[in-house]
DNA sequence: TTGACATGCAGGTAAATGCCTGCCTATATG
DNA sequence: CATATAGGCAGGCATTTACCTGCATGTCAA
């Protein structure tokens, strides 16, 4: 019923939490401006499947593509990437050493 | 039909890609060991569904836990959070002053 | 203009997801 | 022991997702 409006993050992890799309931008980072059809070339899958995808890049702002004649050209933006990197990696970066003593003092009891 | 294997980038991604996963994981970053009842506590949805929450995070080798007695203790793993950032942001961080002059590039027709 | 080519649009289906309710088990504690 | 507390397990339902097929549109080039 009540439909929630998706953030930003949401867009971003799910367009990346599919092997496909990663492989589109693996692509497009070998080589940035790809038409949509070399896009899909050999990619296992119908051309209106990965289009598809493409729409899911896009929507994330992973991908923005503009037409030239009847092609369509796509190019990368990293900014999303960093935006999750500053926000959902740095941050936990520190807990890794705490993790084992956290681990030790709770389970020993002192409790919280 | 043909059932794929999840990679592990698929199970991180996929973990992160939900509000109420991401919440945890703050609240367990905020204070590591948290139990199953104090991470749920105020989020909103039934205690069973956030318990599933747990559970992919749990597969996505995010969050780990062990058993003090009647209670489930949980602690954060950031290694998969970086190894993420290794292969998928690190790699496209320089791919931001490309981008302009790709597109300029290529919209001029030099094509391919 | 006309045919070939690049892409867009509209459903349709099977599976996965996110939430629920109901009930069971195990551990603590009076 | 009896009860409360922390958590686990099973099944059900609505929505979303990831594919597909079929057809329409727009652009280029002979």
């Amino acid at each position: 019923m009540t439909r929630r409006e998706p953030k930003d993050a949401d867009l971003v992890f799910k367009a990346l939490a599919d092997p496909t799309r990663r492989e589109l931008l693996d692509r497009l980072f070998e080589r940035n401006g790809r038409t949509l059809g070399e896009l899909c070339e050999g990619l296992d899958m119908a051309r209106q499947s990965a289009t598809q995808h493409i729409g899911v890049l896009e929507a994330a702002n992973l991908v923005s593509a503009r037409k030239r004649g009847r092609e369509k050209l796509h190019f990368i933006n990293p900014v999303p990437l960093h935006e999750i990197y500053e926000r959902w990696v740095r941050k936990f970066e520190g807990a890794r050493l705490e993790t084992l003593a956290d681990i030790k003092r709770v389970l020993e009891g002192d409790g919280r």
